[in-house]
This record gives C-alpha cells, structure tokens and sequence, in this order.
RNA sequence: CGGGGCGUGGCCUAGUGGCUAAGGCGCCGCGUUUGGGACGCGGAGAUCGCUGGUUCGAGUCCAGUCGCCCCGACCA
C-alpha cells in the first residue's frame, strides 16, 4: 500500500484525552478512531493487525483440533432467563426492546447461545467431547471504557467452549486451550503469568487468566517470579496493604515466604471450567452406557483481540512510536524515498514492487510533499519492523539503507539484495 | 454508580463581561526546499457542544442538558 492512497493519517500532538500509551500511539500513527466512549473504528492499518491477530489465534486453535463457527450478537432473552443471568448479570447486560416489546439482549458472551446450539447435537455420550470455537463481537454496558482499546463496549472477542461428559474430560479439554493460550501469545510476543482466579459469575470449578505484567493494567496481583496470584486472593486490595501484619501472613501461606511484589496486569485471556452450570440450567444432557442422563460438562475460553492490541503496544515502544513484532506488524516494511530526485522515486518504485511481487508486505510512504523528517518520524511511529530508506546518497552507491525498527543503526544495502535480506 | 476534570475550525491551545474570536499543527495555491517533524507569500475553514436565562452587551456569568477523559466501585 502506498501511504498517499491509504485510509490513513498520522497526526503530531497527542490527544488530550489520553492517558495510556497503547492509546497515543495507536492514534496518532492512524490505526484506530474513536466514534464514543468504548468504541473505536479500526482504521485500515489498525485492521490488518487484527488480522493477523486473528489468523494467529486460528491457526494455534486448529492445531488442537477446535472447529469454529459463528452465533449471533444479538439474542433473544429467552436463553438469557434459562441460563439465569438475565437477572443475575446486572446492567453490564445491555437489553432492549424490538417493536413488538418483546426483550432481547446484546451477547456478553455467548455460553447461553453455544449451549442452545448444542442442544441439537449432543445427546449421547458418543457425542462428546467437542470443541468449537469463534472470534465474534462481544457487548457490554461497560459503567467505565477506558483506556483507548484496553477496556470498551464493544469488542472482537475469542471464544472457545468444550463439551465433555466429565471432569476428566473438562481437564484435557481445558489443559489443550491452556497449551494453545501459551503458544498465541508467544507468538504475538508479549509475556503472560498465568494465575488462578476466582470463578465470578461464570460458575464453575476452576479458571485461570493470562496476565501481562503492565503498569497500565487494571489487575492487581502478587508474585514472588515463579507463582502469581490475584492480590484479592491474598486478600490485598491495595499495594500500601502489602506489608501489614494480616497480608504478610497470608502471603507466607501462599508462597511460603515473604520475597513478593505488588503488581499490575492486563487480564488478555481467561480460562473457565464451567462444569455443568449451564447445561444444567439451560437442559444440555446427554445419556451414557447405561441410558443415564447427565449434564454436559462445559468449558470456555476467552482472549479479547482488543485488548491484545493495546497489550501489544504497551510492551512494546519507545518515545517515538510502537515497535510492532513482525508477527502482528501491519507490513513487514516501510519503504521511503527523500527527496523529488526521478531516479531515486524509480528506484523506490522499483523496489515497491519487487517487494510485492516476492510476497512481502511493504508500506510506501510515496508523498512527494512530506519533508524528510515527517517521513522519518512516521515511520518510527508507525513501527514497522523494517524501515527502507532510498535517497541520492543510497542510489549514488546502487543502495539502499535498511533499519531494524527496534535496533539504533542502520546498514547499506545493494538494491538487488533487498528481496532477499528482507525474506522471512 | 460515587468523586474530579474538560468541551473554542480536523488536531493542540490562547482568550475571566466590551472592537471583526487569536496562534500553532494540519489543509489548498504559487515558489524555494528534501537524511530527523523545512521556508516565504497568498488562502479556505468556527453559528465558541446544545438549550434556556442574567445583562445595553455572553466564548466568558447562572441553570439545565449532552458528550468526552481521569480516580474509585463494578467488571462473563
């Protein structure tokens, strides 16, 4: 794509509203526009990393044999009072009325919807297990969005469900989402304690979430370096509470020693042994051997894309714009010509597509009227893993300059190498 | 939901009752520039969030309302 056609502006001062980097960044380098509070467009740029957000999360899925599917956003209350939790949720449940008067609501997750689904396949115990998956818009009447992507109202969320006939089953089930977890966010490049949680309002009989360690998080929890642990579990509520006498006990009950620290995290996954809460309510049953009936035992699985982004980007910067890892970068390169010389734009324009044509994905920043430094501090901003610089002073030489967005030096290239260096 | 803050061209800001609402960024035109956010000249773009009120006079004061941000509570 070449940056004088695309979607797409960047922009120099920083929104006044802004507190989070994530936030700054991704706005100002024109990947995400706010339309209110806890909604955001994804601008062309911003969307391409979804995608390969998305395609990551696939692929690890498919490789545990989960198959996917879709259900609908919009929902009719009925499952919603089977499940229970039309009353039980609280306003975060955004209902509403059609013409007729009659309730529907807005699916904050979609176990009611995947358990009513499975009504129709599963009735015997040689139905199970099963695994399905989606990445679908999530909504929910949020009393505080906030953060730029890192808390909203509407969201593209992951969500996988597991049917087995028992616990034993739930376990492998669970335990092949919790390999999968590791592996999507290994490869998005950021770095997750797992912790134990609290099952909340989900049911059920365990659950574990990925925390990113940040000071931007919203999650308080406690680690020594080998084991975290949510800090209300320690029954910390605040960081100043962490060497009274009652925390200091509990802590050592945990842990065993007193060596910890408070920290921050942003919850990008979360895991839930749902067991038969909603097969139960909602009439999910199957028979066994002997003709018995049973509640389907339930899991679920969750990673919010939205989130991801934002996590992403607080891991990884520096003061002048996001380091994307090449795994979700947007393109892999980010050519610019300096200059209005004709042979250094051939040049570029050569490169352009020769870049293309060999199947690497390159952004080109083409405007003749951006000086040197607009382009330059774009690019950083944009933070593209390769930035690919000609001007007079490469092609004197039959070069380019090649810079790694998260090293400090760059190096000359000849121009009939460039394909090949920047080959994956 | 409780507390706090802020709404002035697309963006960042100035303007605390009185002349035609000012500047920077960005945008358009012409020219000069091109390795780290260039320069000159000339332009376009604002019913100052909205409604009502006080006043001879309101961007400015008052009330209401809408919106956005931050802290907290809440958070499948």
């Amino acid at each position: 794509m070449r940056y004088s056609k695309s979607f797409t502006k960047t922009t120099k001062e920083k929104p006044k509203e802004v507190e989070l980097v994530s936030h700054e960044y991704l706005l100002r380098s024109g990947f995400i526009t706010p339309l209110g509070a806890g909604f955001y467009t994804y601008l062309p740029l911003g969307f391409r990393v979804l995608k390969k957000i998305r395609n990551i999360i696939e692929e690890e899925l498919a490789n545990i044999g989960v198959e996917e599917m879709s259900m609908p956003v919009v929902q009719p209350a009925r499952i919603w009072k089977e499940s229970g939790r039309w009353l039980e949720v609280g306003p975060e449940l955004w209902k509403f009325q059609n013409r007729s008067e009659e309730d529907f609501a807005l699916a904050m997750t979609h176990e009611e919807a995947v358990t009513d689904a499975a009504k129709q396949i599963i009735f015997s115990y040689k139905d199970l297990p099963k695994i399905v998956n989606q990445i679908q818009i999530k909504v929910r009447d949020e009393a505080r969005p906030r953060g730029g992507l890192l808390r909203l109202r509407e969201f593209l969320m992951q969500d996988g469900y597991s049917f087995d006939k028992d616990e034993a089953g739930l376990d492998k089930s669970y335990n092949l989402f919790m390999e999968a977890y590791k592996k999507i966010f290994a490869r998005v490049g950021i770095k997750t304690a797992i912790i134990e949680s609290d099952t909340g309002a989900m049911g059920g009989s365990g659950a574990h979430e990925f925390m990113m360690i940040a000071k931007s998080g919203e999650d308080k929890i406690i680690s020594d370096g080998k084991r975290t642990v949510n800090a209300e579990k320690v029954g910390i509520a605040r960081e100043e509470d962490i060497d009274s006498a009652p925390a200091r006990a509990k802590i050592k009950e945990f842990f065993g020693h007193n060596n910890v620290e408070f920290m921050r995290g942003i919850e990008v996954g979360n895991i839930f042994k749902l067991g038969t809460k909603y097969s139960t309510s909602m009439k999910l049953q199957y028979v066994d051997e002997k003709n018995k009936l049973h509640p389907v035992v339930m899991g679920s699985y969750g990673i919010g894309l939205d989130r991801l982004i934002a996590s992403i980007v607080e891991a990884s910067h520096d003061d002048k714009g996001i380091i994307w890892p090449a795994s979700v970068a947007p393109y892999r390169v980010h050519l610019i010509h300096l200059g209005d010389n004709y042979k250094v734009i051939d040049a570029a324009t050569k490169i352009y597509d020769e870049l293309w044509a060999a199947g690497i994905e390159t952004f080109y920043d083409d405007r003749d009227e951006a000086s040197a430094g607009d382009k330059l501090n774009d690019a950083d901003l944009i933070g593209l893993p390769y930035r690919l610089v000609v001007s007079e002073k490469t092609i004197a030489k039959n070069s380019a300059e090649i810079k790694a967005r998260d090293k400090k030096t760059a190096s000359n290239i000849k121009l009939d190498e460039v394909v090949k260096t920047l080959r994956e």
